[in-house]
DNA sequence: AGTATTGAAATTGTCGACAATCCTCAGTAC
DNA sequence: GTACTGAGGATTGTCGACAATTTCAATACT
């Protein structure tokens, strides 16, 4: 009853491989030719780069026109940005940019910090010289991102370190955690961040990879550490910031208010 | 004085409330009435149960011939589990229960000790006596379900603990980590234990929860990484694996084979 | 005035049918 | 006997149409 046993290495190739390279040489809009990935890409960097501000709706069929394509389509990338929680779905409303909550938010960067702090002690440790120049290497592609003054560049560019950092250490699943928890800080700058974006430092990121670099093992995650609770620190995560329901407590208390209200 | 507890989500009421309450109320005869939640709730018990080795090819018709539902449905359902890298899908070949590879494991488990880890350093340290009730509450259930006998009730019941852990903690994001982390070790054990099937024994969880209890921070860190490590250890992580490459590499040195291939 | 109601428009959810792709296995040639 | 080839069947991928649900505005009622 076994059959024909399926053959292992396979998978991977296609999983990981062909199909994303391919899309990188054509643009978004108008390109016949290129499957959903590319629609996922658009959608995912315009969630991140807040072009596409926390709860707001991504309706189907308005997709669909955008991008030229089928409602299912469209429908099967909403799905896929939802299991990685950059968008909310709800049953019978549809999809909407997901909005942290204070909790989440918190959490995140807590997440973050027991994880990259992890990342960057392994690196330190390893004290590689090929880590080194792949570090480098990015902290130029932020520099140019900074230069060009394009917000959704930088953030871009800022986030992905931490994603070279996981790709540096062999980590790959830890680097699809990361991932998300970039992605979700980015939707908590776009939900909670006051005065100007800020986003991460390339200072910082900067002074992290010398420290990599010269294997200061401690110093490094200290630097991970300060460099997260910086950002966190930069939010204003005091008030409820829901609109609805600060109506109701303010109503509460004025003269005509009910006591009960159903 | 003020007026009546303020209800903070409406938004998470409509996410997670309403259906699955509705589901829950109306199981007439445990049939049909759940839509797609169980079938996905039967398939990763399935699968996390052994039931479902890995490689095991999933096709979607049979499965909706199995569960009386359309082919759609299905395949929602695989598209989620193969989301939580619980199945992969090879693009218009199907999708298959994961087959970790020996890297894939060894992160795995790398990772494991790291974000539970940092669980269980958090749950010492508060010292919370009602996390010592939920965690007790949670040995009973272990206990039953290893007295049953039943291998998958003892399996599902052990990788909780891990999850519980988590929900202790108030880490719902990193609990969703762990979930991921724990389904890939029951797959990992699948593919490459050796004899018995050992999964989780429970003394160690046991042991594990009274040094929370007691608030014994560095030792329950150091029992959990013993944890996870011995079962990694108990894996057989040494050969390939790979059994088309294995056939090359053993004809290459025998007399007739050629030197090259193509 | 404010609230409940009802109907229609808009939106999401589901399904079956068709298209594209892959696999099997004869059949044939060398 | 082995390797190629090309139907034929089986399986996955995609789309449009229909059903179910929500939303909103207009109306009716207290």
């Amino acid at each position: 009853m076994r059959g024909p046993s399926p053959h292992r290495g396979v998978r991977w190739i296609e999983r990981t491989g062909v199909k994303e390279r391919r899309e990188h040489a054509n643009r978004p809009t108008g390109d016949p030719g290129t499957p959903d990935d590319g629609i996922y890409r658009d959608l995912y960097a315009a969630i991140i780069g807040q072009r596409l501000p926390p709860g707001t709706k991504l309706k189907e069929e308005s997709l669909g026109d955008i991008y030229r394509v089928s409602r299912a389509r469209v429908r099967k990338v909403l799905a896929r940005l939802s299991h990685e929680r950059v968008v909310t779905h709800v049953p019978n409303k549809g999809a909407f940019v997901a909005e942290p909550s204070v909790e989440e938010a918190r959490e995140v960067f807590a997440a973050r910090r027991v994880i990259e702090g992890y990342l960057v002690r392994l690196l330190a440790e390893r004290h590689d010289p090929a880590t080194a120049r792949v570090l480098r290497a990015h902290l130029r592609v932020e520099r140019r991102a900074r230069r060009t003054k394009r917000f959704e560049e930088v953030v871009r560019s800022g986030g992905d370190f931490h994603l070279v950092l996981a790709h540096a250490a062999g980590r790959p699943i830890i680097g699809n955690f990361v991932r998300e928890l970039v992605a979700r800080s980015a939707l908590i700058s776009a939900a909670y961040e006051v005065g100007v974006p800020s986003s991460c430092e390339h200072d910082e990121h900067r002074e992290l990879a010398e420290c990599i670099e010269r294997g200061e093992v401690d110093r490094a995650n200290a630097l991970m550490d300060a460099h997260l609770s910086g950002i966190e620190t930069r939010l204003d995560l005091t008030p409820p910031r829901n609109a609805e329901l600060d109506l109701r407590d303010v109503l509460a208390g004025s003269a005509y208010a009910q006591t009960v209200y159903d």
